[in-house]
DNA sequence: CAGGAATCTGACCGATCGGTCAGCTAGCGT
DNA sequence: ACGCTAGCTGACCGATCGGTCAGATTCCTG
């Protein structure tokens, strides 16, 4: 694997658990067994190493995003968003750890500035979907409960099976909390 | 107020929304009026800064578990466990999003420890009361999505009732995700 | 083998970090 | 008026931060 590559993942495994801030140059070298200026070599400053990091998780939830307001948002429509969304989850749950957590505090960093966009957008999207404010709290119980299990609560041995059983059982769980929201 | 109990509060909003290795003393010391020797005239380290931060919310939630591990889980042992972390969610977000989000990325500082086990147990003891893989993760998704929904989806626009009836939706969707799974 | 590009490195820079210390100042009991 | 204390401050410290740069090394290609 190329040295890129490598300090990508090493990267991102570090942001995410470690923290954007709390993650030094000089640490992410020796992870990698290279020096600070080999690492400043590939990404030309700390902000472009998280850029890289976080990057392509951000294009593809765009993605779902941008063909989802687009369409109508009957049954079908809930039910392959709520799938785009688990698949995401469990392809990319250290970058949405990191933006989910971190986002917030690391404004005027532009990549993460577009990521918390993002997050408003679903945001939006939750708000257009949902009359009440318990049916919101439902969309973000749902959303922000599947993301912190399969992001924070892994590390806590609760976290067992198989990715396809743990797919199937999110999204029963969340097609049931959204159950009695009813489409507009 | 008190410079010191200023200090508290200023702390723990800038740690919780901003990051602990993010939160500078000097910024601490800015946003209090202050200079930063006097925040080390108050506290003896940033890490007291931070242990006095998150210190009484993290003696309520052991003060809570306590009494909960050495009770009966009975349905209406599971119903007051709800209520009571519910009301602590509801008194302490950002104390909770703090050591939720942060918590793993700061060990080695001795309250963080405090708060890592403290969560662990929790985890535990959802394991002990949970048989298969789904009713975990109905635990995780409840507890670990109610505190995403009051910690940070707050900022999103998404929270707009008053305390009692977020209180109220709040226990009937959490109680309603773990109906299904039965007592042991 | 030659040579240019890709990769990597140590030395160094200014800024900021958490923390120490001596001393200034305002209030208060005597 | 006195001294004591609580509150506060600027100057300063070593360490580490992100980042620059000139040069060494490795590698591929002609």
């Amino acid at each position: 694997m190329s040295s890129q590559e490598d300090l990508r993942l090493i990267a991102l495994a570090e942001f995410a658990t470690a923290g954007y801030a709390a993650t030094s140059l000089q640490r992410l070298a020796e992870l990698a067994g290279l020096s600070k200026s080999s690492v400043l070599y590939h990404f030309a400053s700390k902000e472009a190493v998280l850029e890289a990091a976080i990057g392509p998780a951000l294009a593809r939830m765009e993605q779902i995003l941008v063909e989802r307001e687009l369409g109508v948002l009957d049954d079908n429509g809930r039910r392959a968003f709520l799938e785009q969304f688990v698949d995401l989850l469990l392809d990319h749950r250290l970058e949405v750890h990191l933006f989910i957590n971190q986002g917030p505090s690391l404004v005027d960093v532009p990549v993460i500035d577009r990521a918390n966009a993002l997050v408003e957008r679903i945001a939006a999207f939750f708000a257009a979907n949902a009359a009440t404010a318990e049916e919101k709290m439902r969309f973000g119980i749902a959303l922000g409960g599947a993301a912190y299990m399969l992001c924070t609560a892994q590390s806590l041995g609760l976290m067992v099976g198989t990715r396809e059983e743990t797919r199937v059982a999110l999204l029963s769980i969340m097609g049931e909390l959204l159950a009695p929201v009813r489409i507009r």
